[in-house]
DNA sequence: TTGTGTTTTATTGCCTCC
DNA sequence: GGAGGCAATAAAACACAA
């Protein structure tokens, strides 16, 4: 008894001195993980074994990871929803979302904060929105059901721009988000939490209760505040892909002193039409920022060779810009990230190496408001196309949900100039065996690890976001100036041979504004 | 370089459900 | 009672200003 006591303790001891710092998780363990959490805010035991398989990480790093983030998301939506409160008396947009449930304290002290939502209402579609107003928020237990995702949109106002960045970037591909957001990767019902299982068969309580109210006010508000026609059984909203009608990029509202959205990106915000691909948040996390990072690296493969470009360090430094951006867009913490369909490991898989364009057009519209708009001008209507084979090849990979991490083997990213031509190599790469998919991810991991080590002399990489916010459309844009960047590139190039990191610094300093940002500003304004 | 603030991770205890 | 989840807390990692 005592010596397996002792034992024990042995153990303990050599578990907390392994333990005794913790460990960040790479990037593309994030990434992973954000990406599917984005599907499953509450993935079941053998999800779990499986993303710790496949990350590297253990079930309990992983159920403790599902944890926090859902307090963090928790954390923000209470946050937002007080920002959104203070803009909504002032807006008048969904007021009734205050006034019914705002101060419906349900008196538990522990949930009351959080009384909006229970997220396992929503958790498992996707539809767990940061800042969800309560008027969204009734639409939780109606969100399970793909039929009402559109409405949960409609819902959303530019006053809940938060839940807009959520809901529409994460929902790129309508098509594919309403399909895996029922299905799992093996092609089942997405696992709701065991209590979410129960939750299907919905009882409203609580907040829920007063839904209906809530519901319709929120709705006409917002058709209100459109200002045009409101699809009510139509497709989703983003699945449509008519043009922009004139004016469409004009605030809709009268007081767009209360929109600052729209002040910045009136189309992202007000015009239900616009592909949700398009509504891309400029607010993003640093998980979010991190994805741009790829992003970015997809659109500078796209424009110019960057594989010479320490893509390791290129890739640490926009980590480390992530971070820093994040602190400054706090309050718009969002996720950023896509409907759940998106966020297969599929998706994943194209976002880590920038191959498959599919993903583009979900990364790509992660760009900032500003950047979206002019994205829209320059050639939302020429990438329709463009978009729909996107959501075509990532339905095809939607089976390959969990099993695309070799991908992240940044080899791929050198390859990413063959994505585009070919698109299907990607999906073919992605049926690799699991045991080569672990090895690629542990040398990923590995390649991280080293990467941080060499962190702190890093300098950083400014405007990172903005680039890696480029998107295809401002690709497009981009592109007419392909040759000056490659130009530049190979400049930099030469010059980061010979001094890599100071050549970095300066490269990011000065071109990553001109080149990403200003390039697809300057060229997008052009167009107007 | 250092101090401070923020974010992320790990741990622990409590609660709810089965 | 076990499992899963939430919340509180501590501490490490990080960012940033002085």
């Amino acid at each position: 008894m005592e010596e397996s006591s002792e034992l024990q303790s042995e153990e303990n001891k050599v578990s907390n001195e392994k333990n005794k710092k913790r460990k960040l998780k790479t990037p593309a363990q994030l990434l992973a993980l954000e990406k599917f959490y984005n599907e499953q805010k509450y993935p079941t035991e053998e999800m779990k074994s499986e993303l710790a398989e496949e990350l590297g990480l253990t079930e309990k790093q992983i159920s403790g990871w599902f944890c926090h983030r859902r307090l963090k998301d928790k954390r923000m939506m209470k946050d937002e929803a007080v920002a959104n409160g203070r803009q909504d008396r002032s807006s008048g947009v969904i007021q009734d979302r205050g006034s019914g449930l705002g101060q419906d304290s349900c008196g538990s002290s522990k949930h009351a904060d959080y009384r909006y939502l229970d997220p396992k209402e929503v958790e498992s579609h996707g539809l767990y929105n940061h800042e969800i107003p309560v008027a969204d928020m009734a639409h939780g237990h109606r969100s399970r059901y793909p039929e009402n995702v559109s409405e949960v949109d409609e819902t959303s106002s530019e006053s809940s721009s938060f839940l807009q960045e959520r809901l529409f970037s994460q929902g790129q591909d309508p098509y594919d988000m309403e399909h895996s957001r029922h299905l799992t990767p093996n092609g089942s019902l997405p696992p709701l939490n065991p209590k979410g299982a129960i939750n299907m068969g919905y009882k409203p309580s609580g907040y829920l209760k007063v839904k209906g109210e809530i519901e319709h006010a929120a709705i006409t508000a917002v058709k209100k505040q459109l200002g045009r026609h409101y699809l009510e059984d139509g497709p989703l909203l983003s699945i449509e892909f008519d043009p922009p009608p004139p004016g469409a990029f004009e605030c809709q509202s009268a007081d767009p002193a209360n929109e600052p959205y729209c002040v910045a990106n009136p189309p992202l915000l007000n015009s239900p039409e616009i592909s949700a691909a398009k509504r891309q948040p400029s607010h993003s996390s640093r998980y979010d920022s991190y994805y741009t990072k790829f992003s970015s690296q997809d659109s500078h493969m796209e424009g110019a060779d960057f594989g010479s470009l320490h893509e390791s360090d290129f890739q640490e430094k926009q980590d480390k810009k992530a971070r820093q951006s994040t602190k400054q867009r706090q309050a718009f913490y969002g996720y950023t990230n896509h409907f759940p369909g998106r966020n297969s490991f599929s998706d994943l898989y194209e976002d880590s190496t920038g191959e498959a364009s599919g993903y583009n057009s979900t990364k790509n519209h992660r760009m900032s408001t500003k950047q979206g708009v002019e994205g829209m001008r320059s050639d939302s209507a020429s990438n329709h196309s463009d978009h729909y084979e996107e959501k075509k090849l990532a339905v095809k990979q939607k089976d390959l949900m969990l099993h695309g991490y070799d991908n992240i083997n940044p080899k791929n990213i050198q390859r990413s100039e063959n994505v585009k031509s070919k698109p299907s190599s990607s999906i073919r790469r992605s049926r690799v065996p699991v045991d080569t998919e672990e090895r690629g991810l542990s040398a990923r991991m590995a390649k991280e690890e080293m990467i941080k080590g060499d962190r702190k002399a890093k300098t950083t990489y400014h405007d990172v976001d903005g680039a890696g916010m480029l998107s295809n459309e401002i690709m497009v844009a981009k592109r007419a100036k392909v040759d000056l960047l490659q130009q530049y590139h190979v400049k930099q190039s030469s010059l980061t041979e010979m001094e890599p990191r100071k050549i970095q610094r300066s490269g990011a300093e000065m071109p990553s504004s001109f080149s990403e940002d200003e390039t697809a500003e300057t060229s997008s304004s052009r167009d107007y």
